[in-house]
DNA sequence: TATCTCATTTTTGATTTCAAAAAAAATATG
DNA sequence: CATATTTTTTTTGAAATCAAAAATGAGATA
């Protein structure tokens, strides 16, 4: 557990993806320092691949690396997170609106069960079992969207975003309005309404980004406890 | 002109950025091998910076790096130029929508010019200038939408399908549809009419992307020739 | 002649080394 | 005592070096 664990080869995608882990967990929060010696020590190796992991990260805007100062875990401004969900909202409404026409048999049965599954998490209110049917369901959905490019960049979008959004089942009445919308949507989705899905997914991402915003404003307080 | 302009300091990404021009630009054809050392060597630098610059390409998907295999240009497969151009589609008709309630007036007055003066391309059936200009409009467009992320991602998609679109304009009366769709367009959102910007920018983007198909149905034979 | 095996060469992946820039610490100055 | 300046240390960025894997080519065999 304490070391990690990397593989002999391809030590920088490994790095990348350990290194990447903890950002989007929030192990190393937005501003943390990346130093490559440190980090060339806990994982064993030379500073090479360390630094070629941060070039990955930081085309991937993960991490931001500014000349002959190092690299940092990227700080998000306000106005940019506000901006990338905007976009996500958008493409999860799309997601919702593919996956109505394209989504197989099969995938719609599963779909289905996992709406099922997830009601008893809202009776008991259990939040972070929840949470991870959540996920299941929305990632559900973009697969049955069929279109690997719009999977992929839902699911980035949705991992940057994380750490923005720690907590979304906190607030009381949260879960239950959560588990309702998806219940109009999975219907829509089973019934082939493209425009329902695309319509009830974007107010329920909204939705869901109001809670959010509230932490967005007091992003300040909680990054400098770190 | 032969010797690269890469300065002496951020050696990196002076690379990187010269690479990804001439995949951008069709210079380096998708399969295309890019050897460490030949590029180190054209450069005038170790083979180190050009390794992380090729890490930074694969990242964002332009490069393809397999374990110990080298790099070579992405080849992107139907499907994904396809899944690609959907998104792109639906990010456009996000942008004119977007654009129609944010655009501050200045843009708004650039916007009619930009158009006003395509009118003229397209009397001549100047496709080259036309091309500019188009892409002008719809850059405008993005900017117009007041979402950083939005207008980086499309941006982005569009240079990397631009190898797979060479010649959009080649088609006969293909320039003088596409400028009737912008003045569509472009009143929609100049009346702050959303809804219609984006519908008939989505259609705008899916008739390019007819012409466009046509193409990819030639890649394999497009490709066998370089 | 075609194919398989083995040796050679090439190329990648990574460590070590080195130079230069930035940060930190120590010293001087008002 | 606080601030400015110089010196030292640290850290990044890149080159040189090295090991190992993959590609290539030569020779043997059917």
């Amino acid at each position: 557990m304490g070391e990690p664990a990397v593989q002999k080869i391809n030590r920088t995608g490994e790095i990348a993806k350990w290194i990447r882990g903890e950002i989007e967990s929030g192990a190393l929060p937005p501003g943390a320092r990346l130093e490559e010696r440190p980090l060339s020590e806990r994982f064993g190796v030379s500073k090479t691949p360390v630094r070629e992991a941060l070039i990955q990260l930081a085309s991937l805007g993960l991490v931001d690396l500014r000349q002959r100062r190092g690299a940092t875990v990227t700080v998000l401004s306000v106005e940019q997170v506000v901006s990338m969900f905007e976009v996500m909202t958008e493409m999860e409404g799309m997601a919702a609106k593919l996956a109505a026409s394209r989504m197989p048999p099969d995938e719609r049965k599963a779909l289905a069960e996992i709406h099922a599954e997830a009601a008893a998490f809202v009776e008991r209110g259990d939040s972070s079992a929840y949470d991870l049917a959540n996920t299941r369901l929305h990632e559900c959905i973009y697969r049955g969207a069929c279109n690997e490019f719009l999977e992929f960049n839902i699911k980035d979008m949705r991992a940057r975003l994380r750490v923005y959004r720690r907590y979304p089942f906190q607030k009381p009445g949260r879960i239950e309005q959560s588990h309702e919308d998806h219940a109009q949507i999975v219907d829509a989705i089973l019934r082939g309404d493209g425009p329902t899905a695309n319509r009830i997914m974007h107010e329920h991402i909204t939705t869901g980004g109001r809670v959010f915003a509230d932490l967005v404003a007091q992003m300040p307080r909680i990054w400098e406890q770190g």
